[in-house]
DNA sequence: ACGTATTGTGAAACAAATTCATAATACTCA
DNA sequence: TGAGTATTATGAATTTGTTTCACAATACGT
């Protein structure tokens, strides 16, 4: 006894054609391929599915149950039929962002907000804990997005730069460092260095300064919300490095200052990367170029 | 693009098994056959159900919404084939019940009590409504049993006998007929006679007396519940003509006599109509003989 | 009761799914 | 890294299932 949808469609057919015969018309089979295929189910069933002896074919108690359950599970099957239907032109699809950089939520999340009101049929989310082995996730379709300051050459891999940002020292305007035009590496040997809590080899500070200078902080303490290491700075119980963009937003109103890295200050790239397959999908082109633009944005128009 | 439920099959035992080999295995075909099916799948959907690029083959994004899907559907069709397993045993079924005399609610309803604990599984129902035409709604298989006192030889309709009743008039203790033994047609001339409110056809006073005899009643009154006609009549509003097996419950605390309709009373016969390929299911069986035994029990032992 | 509309049936034609044998591919572990 | 193993893919042959065709059987209306 093995139903198929086949059959699910064809009693449902039958039942709303009023007759046998009607709903082969309606579904481009001979009234034959019917009557063979309702005696086969009813015999694998081993129940009668119609009242025969009633001519235009009426559905039975356990039809009846049959149509029941048809009309449960045809509309779910089509449902998802066009899914995939608009899936495949691009119009719908998931699209679930990993971001290494600790910090991307401030950007990010209004430009998710933006591009949702353009592709309302997407699946868009952001996962966080996935800080480490963001690209495997990204192989393994766990994720469609990773937002990375480090591009690898992978297989089956596209890095799209998005654009550039640089991390700037953060100390509280009575800070001594505060009075430098820009510091250099060996400046952090007394300080407390607060970051997100996150492996150093994700933090620009020490991927691009302090450990190729071979120097160590006083203290390094972890805070994990962007205002709160604000905060710490400001209250002069700690500096930090942060991307620029943290800190256009809300620079007027505070008791901070902002200095370069090293005199000629210093620059990263930010990059989006993506399965080759889905990099031109629609969608995600237009993820993309709000990506690359939006941020830039909101650099010479803080809120 | 054609989903069938043996895909939703394919893809929940892949991901179940955690692989398409295994799933295979557990499925009893080849692992070349799922393979085949899984590519014929993905051809006609348009989409990727399964990450190629990994070993033991994983669902994509797609692939997981397939699978959400199949979990939905699947218990539903399994449910309902379980259903007609017990069907083809006779331990589920339907037994929607049309009754033609009015009365027999009376009855019936604590006969349906009882099978209902000794049938969980079958769906037990009374239709009123259809008093008319109950015999072709028979054979449509819009009811499975109907309750009758006037048999017809009916191809594919069996009628088994339940049990034979009395047909006895009522009246007030203080009205002038309780002087009598018995009484005859003539005697509803100057009565009011309260009857069910059915056609005459189905009234037993009228076929078996008043049609016969011709005779008119001064009023007929028709009620719908039967205390509400015990209690017209036990004020002296009316007469009325009821099966015995209504008024041995509350004969004792009354303020009503009941006499035989003519000399040596009038007895019918109640059957019950049923299809004959349903007669001899268990449960049928079982209801027949309830409903032959039960009501005969009340007779002699009143609540 | 006749004609019409509808459903049922068997053999042949057609289509689809499965198998078999084997190739291609990822994964594992020394 | 490379050999060995486990897993998936592929093509042709086979088997199975579905549809058609032509016509028989059956209910329905007037």
């Amino acid at each position: 006894m093995n139903f198929e949808l086949r059959h699910l469609r064809t009693i449902k057919a039958i039942n709303d054609a009023g007759g046998l015969a009607r709903a082969a018309d309606q579904m481009n089979v001979t009234q034959s391929a019917l009557s063979h295929q309702v005696k086969g189910l009813e015999d694998q069933a081993g129940v009668e599915l119609f009242v025969r002896r009633t001519k235009p074919l009426r559905l039975s108690a356990a039809g009846m149950r049959f149509l029941k359950l048809a009309e449960r599970v045809l509309p779910e099957v089509e449902a998802l039929e066009e899914d995939f239907r608009n899936l495949r032109q691009g119009r719908s699809g998931r699209l679930h962002i990993a971001i290494e950089c600790h910090a991307c939520f401030e950007w990010l999340f209004p430009v998710l907000e933006q591009f949702r009101r353009a592709w309302p049929d997407v699946d868009v989310d952001i996962r966080p804990g996935l800080a480490f082995d963001a690209l495997p996730a990204l192989q393994r379709e766990d994720v469609d997005v990773v937002v990375s300051s480090d591009p690898e050459s992978l297989d089956g891999i596209d890095f799209s730069a998005l654009f550039d940002y640089e991390p700037v020292f953060v100390a509280s305007s009575q800070h001594p460092l505060a009075a430098k035009d820009f510091v250099v590496a060996d400046d952090f040997r007394d300080e407390t260095l607060i970051t997100y809590p996150v492996d150093r080899s994700r933090l620009d500070v020490f991927t691009e300064l302090l450990l190729p200078a071979k120097v160590e902080p006083r203290a390094v303490r972890q805070v994990e919300l962007t205002a709160v290491i604000l905060l710490l700075v400001a209250s002069n119980r700690g500096v930090a490095v942060l991307p620029d963009w943290v800190l256009r937003d809300v620079k007027l109103e505070s008791d901070y200052v902002t200095r370069p890295l090293t005199e000629k200050g210093i620059t990263r790239r930010l990059y989006a990367a993506t399965r080759d397959k889905d990099t031109s999908q629609p969608f995600m082109a237009y993820l993309l170029r709000l990506a690359r633009t939006e941020p830039l944005k909101r650099r010479h128009m803080p809120a």
